[in-house]
DNA sequence: CTGATTTGTGTACAAATAACACAAAAATCA
DNA sequence: TGATTTTTGTGTTATTTGTACACAAATCAG
């Protein structure tokens, strides 16, 4: 019997802010099945495209949403995941900046928006399944791999390094102890600009500089741990 | 205009053998395209049955071989990368014991045999990048999972494991050092009996407990660096 | 001007890792 | 059967890395 099965893509796209915490992007579906649920944003993979390029397409027509990052998460296959056909999915991993949280014209989609990897509503299809598969490495790769640095603005205040840190991993860690570390895998750059937010201190500012991040890893320092 | 891809997986199985070094299953092509060509073993998933059992179904069809480890690597859907039609392909990681290392009975193909990572043929398709990546992940993996086992007889002397990791890592490591930092680990059984293999000292047999394993890494032993 | 808030910084101790060499058991060869 | 070669087995010290810990500086709010 001749194959009948389709191939689409899904996207776990992460955000932060302070006063969020760490989000993702939900879509609300128009059509059956699953309609009204809420989901990730994804589609099918049209002929003539690559995966990443389907992913980003659909994370324009869904939610009007430009990534930094992206990668691929992991492929799933298990008949019955759609009600309807045997489709295969395969999932990606995408992060934000604060500037670029704002989500808009989604022509595919009834609504969008952001919600609390703490307070999710139920998703259509296994896609809980996949998110947790997400975040899973999300909070797994942030501790050896310069990614969180890509859920910040360009320039940020050390703290808020600090904090994104303590909420994917929620632990306390010193705060001392943290700078020298990741201070001394040099390839952050100490600005001279400083920023003010609020009461205290005013922050000096900080930019991930991956030119040297490469450099470095290529002369062999070992992509050890990280935090 | 309508979807028209196809679901392909593709396996990279690895050996090991101390005379032969780390191995792949190669299959050489029965049809076009890329007649015998060697490839890597896969094909197209049926309509009802996983990811996971297609690769083991081909995998016995192909080279009458059984994995005792195999995990999902990356997919990999490049417009282009056969020649004929759109397939998407999801490549798997699997690992096998010496034992198992008899390759037999292939139907599907003209000829099936181990090739050393280091003297690979050309292959058909994309089957070097698929590969390419497959050596990275079992480096990488190697390094802080317990899978190096898998490639191992169940029943091992301490010097086997020692000399695989010095082949997929090639560094020398310090023998002393590494037997301690495995052992500490706390999931390597130190057996009896003893084994004699050419000259010098018999070697006691030593055997990894997956058991106790998972109950280390529940309870939070974090499963940080192993070697 | 006072108190609250946030940033910025160094040192001492503990733990983990790295460096290092020789003896014991068996096979092989003379 | 004795000497040589091969492989396994084992402990201590030095170095590096990680952890614990507290107070001053700059600004805002009232």
């Amino acid at each position: 019997m001749k194959q009948d099965i389709k191939v689409s893509v899904d996207a776990v796209v992460f955000g932060y802010r302070q006063d969020d915490g760490i989000s993702v992007v939900l879509i609300k579906r128009k059509y059956e099945p699953f309609q009204k649920s809420w989901a990730l944003p994804g589609g099918l993979v049209l002929n003539d495209e690559s995966l990443e390029e389907a992913v980003r397409r659909e994370l324009q027509e869904e939610a009007g949403i430009d990534v930094n990052y992206l990668e691929q998460l992991y492929s799933f296959g298990q008949p019955g995941r759609d009600p309807r056909n045997r489709v295969v999915s395969v999932a990606y991993f995408g992060l934000v900046r604060p500037d670029d949280y704002q989500l808009s014209a989604q022509t595919d989609a009834e609504d969008v928006g952001w919600f609390n990897i703490k307070k999710m509503p139920k998703l259509a299809f296994d896609h809980k399944h996949i998110l947790d598969v997400a975040i899973k490495r999300l909070r797994g790769k942030i501790a050896y791999e310069p990614i969180g640095f890509e859920l910040l603005d360009k320039e940020f205040p050390f703290s808020d390094l600090e904090k994104l840190y303590q909420v994917l991993l929620d632990n306390d860690l010193d705060r001392r102890n943290f700078k020298k570390r990741i201070m001394s895998l040099g390839f952050l750059e100490e600005l001279d600009e400083t920023i003010q937010r609020g009461a205290g201190r005013p922050a000096r500012l900080y930019r991930f500089n991956r030119k040297k991040y490469f450099e470095l890893k290529e002369k062999g320092y070992n992509s050890d741990l990280f935090y």
